[in-house]
DNA sequence: TTGACAATCGTACAGCGTACGTCCATAGTA
DNA sequence: TACTATGGACGTACGCTGTACGATTGTCAA
C-alpha cells in the first residue's frame, strides 16, 4: 500500500454526505436559502458541482437532509425533569435554533416528508406528553399546538427586520413610525411607542406566551 | 375619438399592477411558488416577460404585493362583538386563507417589509386587544402568541402531505407506520392509530388549541 | 495485467431574472 | 393632415441556475 492519501485536491479531505450536507446549512445560514446554489456549495467544498450528486440525488434530497439537520440541533426534552420543565426546555431549544437558521422555517413548507431526526424527535415529545398523563388524543393536541406555537414564533422573529433593542429603536423612529400616520394607525403607534420604551426581548416574549400555553395545557392532563 | 379599443392582442384587456399581481397568487396557488417564474406568469397573462417589468420593478416587489394580497383577504376581526369572538373570526379566516395560499407562509420569512393590507390587519387587531381591556404591552403578548400559533399552524397544516381523514388512513396505513418500527417509535404508533379511529379535521384541531390560547388570555385583560 | 468500480470532472442544455435597446400605436400639436 | 413625443410591449442578450451525459481518474480484486 502506498504512503499517499486517498484523495485531496483543494480544501480538505474527501467529501461524504455528512460534510456536503453540513457546508450546506452553513452556507444556508450565510447567505440565505437562495444563495445556496449547487455549484457554490461545490466551490465552498473544494470540489466540482457534479460531485455533489454522488452523495445527494438532487437538490430536493439535499434540501431535506439539512432540514433533518436543524431537528438533529434541537434538544430533546429531558426525561428526569417535570413535563412543563421538559418541554419548556426543548421549546426554548427550538426556538434558538431556528433562529440560527431561518431559512430552515420557509423550507418546511414545502417538504413534506419527515427525515429521521425529526421522527425522533417528535417520538420523545409525544412520550414525554403521554408519561405525563395526558390521554392520545390529548397529547396529540397538545403537541400541535405547542408546535404551531413555536414554529410560528420563529417564523415571525425571522420576518423581523431588526435584532436588538437599539436596532428596534432606531428603526420605530425612521422607518415605522413616518410610514404610519397616527390618524390612521393609533394603536400601531401607541404600541411601537410602548415597545421602544419597554425594551424588546424575544427570548421573553417567546417565554410569556410558551408559559401561558403549558399552563392552560396542565388540566388537561389525567394527573397519575 | 377612435370607435377601435386601446390594444389588445392575445388574451385580455391591458395589463395593470393589480392583474399582474392576481394571476401571480394564482399561478403560485396552482403550481408553488417555485412554479412561479416570469415568463410563465407573463404567458398567462398573453404577454412577454419584459412587459411585467412596467407593472413591478422586480420580483421581490412582486412577490411583497403578492403577500398583501393574502393579507386583504383575511378577515378583519368584526367590531360588534366579544373580543374572543372577533379574534376567532379573523385567525379562522387567516387559517383558511393560508391554507389556499400555502406558498404564502414560507415566503413570510424572507420578506420583512409589511405591505399596506398587513399594517391595516395589525391596527385591526391591536384594537380590538386594546378595547377589550387589554394593557399596552399586554396586547402585544396576545399579539404575539394569537399570530405565533395561527401561522404556526398554517405551516404544519401546508406540510402535511395528506388533505382529507381517508388519506390520512391510506398514507398512516402504506407509509407512516413502515416508517415506524413499534419498538423505536411506540409512541408514534400509538398516536397515529388513535388519531386515524378519531378521524382527522385540521379544522377542529385548530379551534381547540385556538379556544385554549384564547381562554388562557382571558384573565390577562383590565375588563373595564 | 486486466477489469471493475466509485469518485470526480468538463461540457452541454434548458430555463431563470432582468438590463438594454427597439418598435409602434396613440395623443397632442401645428 | 403631418409631425413629434410618449409609454407600453417586445426581442435579444448576459450571467446565473439544476442537472443529464460521458470522459477521466485513483483504487483494489482477480
Amino acid at each position: 500500500m502506498s504512503a499517499r492519501e486517498p484523495r485531496q485536491i483543494a480544501s480538505d479531505a474527501g467529501l461524504s454526505k455528512q460534510r456536503v450536507v453540513a457546508e450546506a446549512v452553513r452556507l444556508a445560514d450565510r447567505e440565505g436559502v437562495d444563495g445556496l446554489s449547487m455549484r457554490r456549495l461545490a466551490s465552498a467544498l473544494g470540489a466540482g458541482a457534479m460531485s455533489l450528486y454522488h452523495y445527494v440525488a438532487s437538490k430536493e434530497e439535499l434540501l431535506d437532509a439539512m432540514i433533518d439537520i436543524v431537528f438533529e440541533e434541537i434538544e430533546l426534552p429531558p426525561e428526569e425533569t417535570d413535563w412543563q420543565s421538559a418541554m419548556r426546555r426543548r421549546a426554548v431549544s427550538a426556538r434558538q435554533v431556528l433562529a440560527h437558521h431561518p431559512w430552515a422555517i420557509g423550507l418546511m413548507e414545502s417538504r413534506t416528508s419527515p427525515g429521521p431526526a425529526n421522527l425522533r424527535h417528535r417520538e420523545a415529545v409525544t412520550a414525554c406528553l403521554r408519561r405525563a398523563g395526558f390521554p392520545v388524543l390529548m397529547a396529540t393536541h397538545a403537541n400541535w399546538l405547542l408546535d404551531s406555537y413555536v414554529y410560528g414564533f420563529a417564523l415571525q422573529e425571522a420576518s423581523l427586520p431588526f435584532d436588538t433593542a437599539d436596532e428596534l429603536a432606531d428603526m420605530t423612529e425612521n422607518v415605522f413610525l413616518p410610514q404610519l400616520p397616527p390618524d390612521e394607525f393609533p394603536y400601531l403607534n401607541e404600541s411601537a411607542a410602548a415597545l421602544v420604551a419597554a425594551g424588546y426581548d424575544p427570548a421573553e416574549e417567546f417565554i410569556f406566551g410558551l408559559d401561558l400555553v403549558l399552563a392552560a395545557l396542565e388540566p388537561l392532563r389525567a394527573s397519575a
